[in-house]
Parts: structure tokens; C-alpha cells; sequence
RNA sequence: CGGGGCGUAGCGCAGCCCGGUAGCGCACCUGGUUCGGGACCAGGGGGUCGGAGGUUCAAAUCCUCUCGCCCCGACCA
């Protein structure tokens, strides 16, 4: 082992990410078992294990949800067009990627119903039914669901044609309330992305070329993925009175006075598992944040003759007995694959430790533990173990954040003018340009136009940037983008 | 939706140009030996070539249409 040659991967079969990273994250995901292809367009099969992260996400994110005064419910899957055409913008940002219910049994339908593509219509009309008055104010409710965008262009988890997601939906009765509530809900996502998911992001302002059909302002989180690339983590809305007014959600305040409500969106969908894999993956496949690996640690038990199985096995109950339910492990005791076979299986699948035992490690009373994000080995006495491991788990996770956060960091430059962005982006440059911008609509177009770049956010945070302060103007974050 | 590429066994591919009804590696099954970084030997099963139509005595191979996937672009979580 340690007077073996050294080698950056044991996983055969791989594309490397700097030969072509699209390739290696398509293969990553069906190697890995995370999802397969489905034989509907743009529709993916999420597998036990890309779902078992989603459960972790869910469960996760839910409890912030909650504890911040939400509560869940379930609204329909099919919207009347009628419903969805209310809001101008809405309809004019969704309409072109919306699928349509036209028939139902062997009738055609009077009104065709599109498959939800988001679910601010539905839920404004019901809104309007629940809300009299500022007594059932702030209304604060999330939903877990799935919604279909026709998408002409689909990337497995990154963008596909349905999707699965939270969005959550406030009514508030001042815009002062609603501001604050879009605030706390991109807070939660950022606090979320970077503690679980081991993400680092830029939360920031959308510009109003970027902005959510029908939202007053969009805010954001943006995170840097291992190609240079930005990717929209997770959005916060205000959707100001908008919906309010053609939905007719309406309130009595306490002076008898009727007023439109003031509300919020704010959604993050199963791309987070695409963020995940592209954020923290190698060469040698997944490499998954211990806070939402499905499988925290992989027992591999190894042995030659029948009294070392034996005597494994029986160690193997003890490790059990000794971890009851501090970590997600699981004991892969397969006979037909080999102990390296599991390894390198269980590398790519992004496993956060191994534990190796053997017949010496039964003599010792301990286990091996391998890290999957750096391969360091460490034998843990059994004693130990219900301590040391869930230490080590946390370790891990730091890691990742910090190994992110130093790429981010390191992907991140500052230019003083457009001609800096363009100069970047044309020589080759990728990651987060970072750059005072006066608000010009023509500046962000030609951005987009000369580089294939995008303005990803504005954001709240400036700290870092204090030498792209200007008078007039704001710094914005510009990337090529998925 | 525009440009390009590709659909042959579970996966990766060859065969197609010069029609004669499929082959390789891995995986899988059985038996045995193995097992601390993707073990080995022997035996075995599995596809009618994305789908539809056409040309032909004969189509994986030629023609038309269609569906799907991948890459680049425009649009988007």
C-alpha cells in the first residue's frame, strides 16, 4: 500500500473532469446510482441512493422550515389555464415551458389545465379564499411536491422536465413583514447549503433581468461548481402585491380598512444533488458531505479462512452494537466482491468512510477507517469508535466546506469595469467576476452577448469586495452558468 | 427550437462504406480456488441491431419518417 505507486484514482472506467466534465458528471450519476434515464424525455429515475440524499435534504431543510413558523401542505398538481393566465408576467415567463392536461378520460376538457410549472397561481386563488383578515396574517405554508417545466435542454438533476422541490408561500400584511420574510428564507437556504450540503455560496440580489416572472425582486443563492461554472442554488421572491391584486387577496386591517397581502416565494428543488456532485466530486467519483450521505460509513469486513470470518463476524456484532444509531453504516458483507472491489465501489459512490476489518484488526480490538476525501487511514480502537467516528464524520464534512470555500475564493476575482469582465471571460477565464456595476442594462448585455456570462447576483454580503466600492453603484457577481 | 454527434446483450464498443439474418471486453449464472486496493480457472445464459415504413430473393447494413440520448447555442430551478 504506502510502497505502492501513487495513484490519483483507483476507479477504473471514469472519465477524468478535466477531460470533459459533462461526461464525468453523467457517468458519476448513473455509475454511482443516483438516477438512470427514464423513457420519457427529460424525465429521470431517482434511485434509492440519489433519493436517499433527497430524504436527508428533506428532512433537513423541513426542520428549518418549520421552526421558522411554516407549516406543510399540499396543493393540486393541475392548474386551469384560466388561473395561470391571471398574472401577465406569470404566465408569459411559464406558458412557453408548461405542459397542458387537454383531455380527460375520452373527453376533451373545456378549460385545459397545465401540470403545475410552480404554484403561485393555485395558491394565490386559494389564498384569497382563506385570508379576510389580518388576523389570519402572515400566512406561512410550504409544500413538497414535484412540478414539470418543459425544458428544451435537460441535464440529469440540474435541469430536467419534472422536478421535485419545497416552495414556500407567505402572505404577509406589510411589505416591511414580507421583505423580512424573504430575507429569512434565503437565509435559511444559505445557512442550510453551506452547514449540510458543505456548499459555500454567495447569497445576493437578483437584476432585473434575472428576476423570477412576476416577482418584485429576486434573491438568490449561487454556488461555484468544480468546472468554473455557477449554478442557482436556491431563490427567495417578493412577490410584492402582484398576485395579491389579480388574485384578489385581500384583508380587513384593524381599522376595518381592506388591503391587498404582501408575499413571498422562495423554492429549492433536487438540483441541490447536482450542486453536490459537482461541488465536492474527483476524479474518483462522489465525494458526499457526511450530513446528507445516505451511507455515513461503509463496513467492510475481510477475511480468508472460516476462523477469521468467524471471528470477524462476531466483531462485526459488537461494532453494531457499539454504533447503535450514532451513524448511518452499513455492512456490505457480499461474498462475491472483493475487499478492493468494495473499495473502490464505495469511493465512487462518495461513501464519507470505510472501515476496513480484519482479522488484525479483530486481534486488536479495533477498526481501520479510511476517509474518502483523503484516503488517510486511522485505526480506531472499538472503544473509541462511538466517539472518534462521528468526530471524524464532522472532520470530513469541515473539509469539504473549506476545500469549497478555497476554490470558490480562489475563483473569485475582481475587475474594476466591464471591459475587466470581458477580458476575463475572453481569456479564457472562468469562476465569479466580481465588478462595480451602475445598474446598466447594456453593461449586462454584453456581458451575456460577448461572454456567454450572466449577472448571478448582487450580493448582500460585500465584505470581501470593499475595493470595488463605488459611488452609483453596486457590486455584482457575473459566471458562465448552468 | 437551431447546429453537430450517437442509438447493436445490463454497461462500453466493433460490424454498416462494399446487403447474405451478429461479435468482443466487462457484467451476469454454475462449480471450484480466492479475499488487507476492482482475483483466477472451467463451464454457461442473454440481443435480432431504438421504433415504424420502404427498396430487395435477402436489411444491423441502403432510403424515408419518427422517438430518445449526448455536446454547442438561444430559454430556464
Amino acid at each position: 500500500m504506502s510502497d505502492a505507486p501513487e495513484k490519483t484514482s483507483f476507479v477504473e472506467d471514469l472519465t477524468d473532469q478535466s477531460d470533459d466534465f459533462s461526461r464525468w458528471y453523467n457517468e458519476v450519476i448513473r455509475k454511482a446510482q443516483l438516477a438512470d434515464n427514464s423513457p420519457v424525455k427529460g424525465c429521470m429515475v431517482i434511485r434509492p441512493y440519489g433519493y436517499g440524499i433527497w430524504e436527508n435534504i428533506q428532512r433537513l431543510l423541513d426542520k428549518r422550515i418549520k421552526a421558522t413558523g411554516h407549516q406543510n401542505a399540499y396543493f393540486p398538481l393541475l392548474i386551469p389555464e384560466s388561473l395561470l393566465q391571471l398574472e401577465a408576467d406569470h404566465v408569459e415567463g411559464f406558458a412557453p415551458e408548461c405542459a397542458w392536461v387537454t383531455q380527460g378520460g375520452k373527453e376533451p376538457l373545456e378549460e385545459r389545465y397545465a401540470i403545475r410549472p410552480t404554484s403561485e397561481a393555485i395558491i394565490g386563488h386559494m389564498y384569497s379564499k382563506w385570508i379576510e383578515s389580518y388576523r389570519d396574517l402572515p400566512l406561512l405554508l410550504n409544500q413538497w411536491a414535484n412540478v414539470m417545466r418543459w425544458e428544451k435542454r435537460t441535464r440529469p438533476f440540474l435541469r430536467t422536465s419534472e422536478f421535485l422541490w419545497q416552495e414556500g408561500h407567505t402572505a404577509h400584511a406589510s411589505e416591511q413583514e414580507c421583505r423580512e420574510e424573504v430575507m429569512r428564507m434565503l437565509e435559511v437556504y444559505r445557512e442550510f447549503v453551506e452547514t449540510e450540503l458543505a456548499i459555500p455560496v454567495h447569497a445576493g440580489k437578483k437584476s432585473d433581468a434575472e428576476r423570477f416572472a412576476g416577482a418584485e425582486d429576486t434573491f438568490t443563492i449561487e454556488a461555484l461548481m468544480r468546472d468554473g461554472k455557477a449554478l442557482q442554488a436556491g431563490t427567495s421572491h417578493h412577490l410584492g402585491q402582484h398576485f395579491a391584486k389579480v388574485f384578489d387577496i385581500t384583508y380587513q386591517d384593524e381599522t376595518g380598512k381592506r388591503q391587498h397581502v404582501w408575499q413571498t416565494s422562495w423554492g429549492v428543488s433536487t438540483r441541490l444533488i447536482g450542486a453536490l456532485v459537482m461541488t465536492h466530486g474527483d476524479d474518483a467519483g462522489l465525494r458526499l458531505p457526511p450530513n446528507v450521505a445516505p451511507i455515513q460509513a461503509v463496513i467492510v469486513p475481510i477475511y480468508r479462512k472460516p476462523e477469521d470470518k468467524a471471528a470477524v463476524l462476531g466483531f462485526l456484532e459488537q461494532i453494531k452494537a457499539a454504533l447503535g444509531e450514532k451513524v448511518r453504516f452499513h455492512i456490505d458483507d457480499r461474498d462475491q466482491y472483493s475487499p478492493g472491489w468494495k473499495y473502490n465501489e464505495y469511493e465512487m459512490r462518495g461513501v464519507p468512510v470505510r472501515l476496513e476489518v480484519g482479522p488484525k484488526d479483530v486481534a486488536n480490538s479495533a477498526v481501520m477507517s479510511v476517509r474518502r476525501d483523503t484516503r488517510a487511514k486511522e485505526s480506531i480502537p472499538l472503544a473509541q469508535l462511538p466517539e472518534r467516528l462521528p468526530a471524524l464524520l464532522a472532520e470530513i464534512q469541515k473539509a469539504l466546506f473549506d476545500q469549497a470555500s478555497a476554490f470558490r475564493d480562489e475563483k473569485t476575482v475582481m475587475v474594476q469595469d466591464l471591459a475587466g469582465v470581458l477580458a476575463h471571460f475572453e481569456g479564457g477565464g472562468s469562476g465569479f467576476v466580481a465588478v462595480p456595476w451602475d445598474g446598466s442594462v447594456a453593461f449586462e448585455a454584453e456581458v451575456k452577448a460577448k461572454a456567454g456570462a450572466t449577472l448571478r447576483c448582487m450580493p448582500l454580503d460585500t465584505s470581501r469586495f470593499a475595493s470595488l466600492e463605488k459611488p452609483g453603484h453596486r457590486v455584482a457577481l457575473f459566471a458562465r452558468s448552468y
